[in-house]
DNA sequence: GTCCAGGCATGCA
DNA sequence: TGCATGCATGGA
């Protein structure tokens, strides 16, 4: 990986395995919007970023080197070789012809709050109404950073609303698990900071003791924000993917099951009926 | 109008 | 332990 400054722009070179529609479209995170020209506009760390991809460089608009270093290259997994990861997930048959038609599907790196309070909202949900009611609450409640842009709320002004207001920006009835759950995190009688120095067994037993979530949003959070790669989420689409594995998970799963299992729900949600 | 979505808590057997 | 049921809402 090779960075050049130029301007006010970041261009980042040789980095393998990273498509932008696959990874920031892909149901993991719900705050990123395609623009016109293909690029990818966002808020994430309480930065915003619209990032491009132009003849293999990323393309990162508008960042420092400071914005860089310390979130985006944790966020977008960048240290981590994804290409001797596909290798090994294609020992599977069915993986092998996913990743050639899918390449470059990567696992972000969330901030916990965020991803927990995210899956909290995606259950029983379809992804575009999550991407709606996450972007009402940050209008309403998170920083304005200018441009239309807001910061994802913190547990502090969210422990500021009531169920009504949950119910306001559509949350319908989860709303009562995303007032307690603010409550909880500001208060500090659920500590999300120290989960994920936790084994993965400990870390998903810590999250189902929390009003409204259960094992499908725990391991999501596990993976999507507290970097558990092996933590693998079963939802409606997995289950059905779940058929093509009747001997349980292969053995070149191990230890990347989350890796795995973004490849086959992507798989499942535009090849299952 | 009906069905469904990155499910969960609850009650009951 | 397992199964049935109710739950909010917007898009297809």
């Amino acid at each position: 990986m090779e960075i050049k400054n130029f301007d006010n722009s970041l261009v980042v070179s040789g980095v393998e395995c990273l498509d932008l529609d696959l990874t920031l479209d892909c149901g993991q995170a719900f705050r990123w919007e395609k623009q016109e020209d293909g690029s990818y506009s966002g808020v994430a760390g309480g930065y915003f970023l619209n990032i491009a991809k132009e003849n293999g460089n990323l393309i990162f608009n508008n960042t420092s080197m400071e914005a860089f270093e310390g979130f985006w290259i944790n966020y977008f997994d960048l240290n981590r070789d994804y290409k001797a990861i596909c290798r090994t997930l294609k020992e599977d048959e069915l993986l092998s012809s996913t990743i050639d038609e899918y390449y470059g599907i990567r696992i972000l790196n969330q901030e916990p709050w965020e991803a927990l309070c995210s899956f909290v909202i995606s259950q029983q949900n379809n992804i575009k109404r999550i991407k709606l009611i996450i972007s009402r609450l940050c209008r309403a409640y998170g920083e304005d950073l200018g441009g239309g842009n807001y910061t994802f709320p913190s547990a502090e002004r969210l422990a500021e609303l009531s169920v009504a207001d949950f119910e306001a920006i559509g949350a319908g009835y989860r709303a009562k698990y995303l007032e307690k759950l603010a409550k909880d995190v500001a208060s500090g009688n659920i500590d999300l900071s120290k989960i994920k120095s936790l084994s993965l067994e400990e870390a998903r037993k810590a999250l189902l003791d929390i009003y409204g979530v259960g094992i499908k949003v725990a391991n999501c959070a596990l993976l999507f924000g507290f970097g558990f790669l092996s933590a693998f989420p079963v939802d409606v689409w997995m289950k059905r993917v779940m058929e093509y594995y009747p001997n349980g998970l292969p053995e070149c799963f191990t230890g990347i099951e989350g890796i795995a299992q973004q490849y086959l729900f992507h798989w499942a949600r535009n090849n299952l009926k």
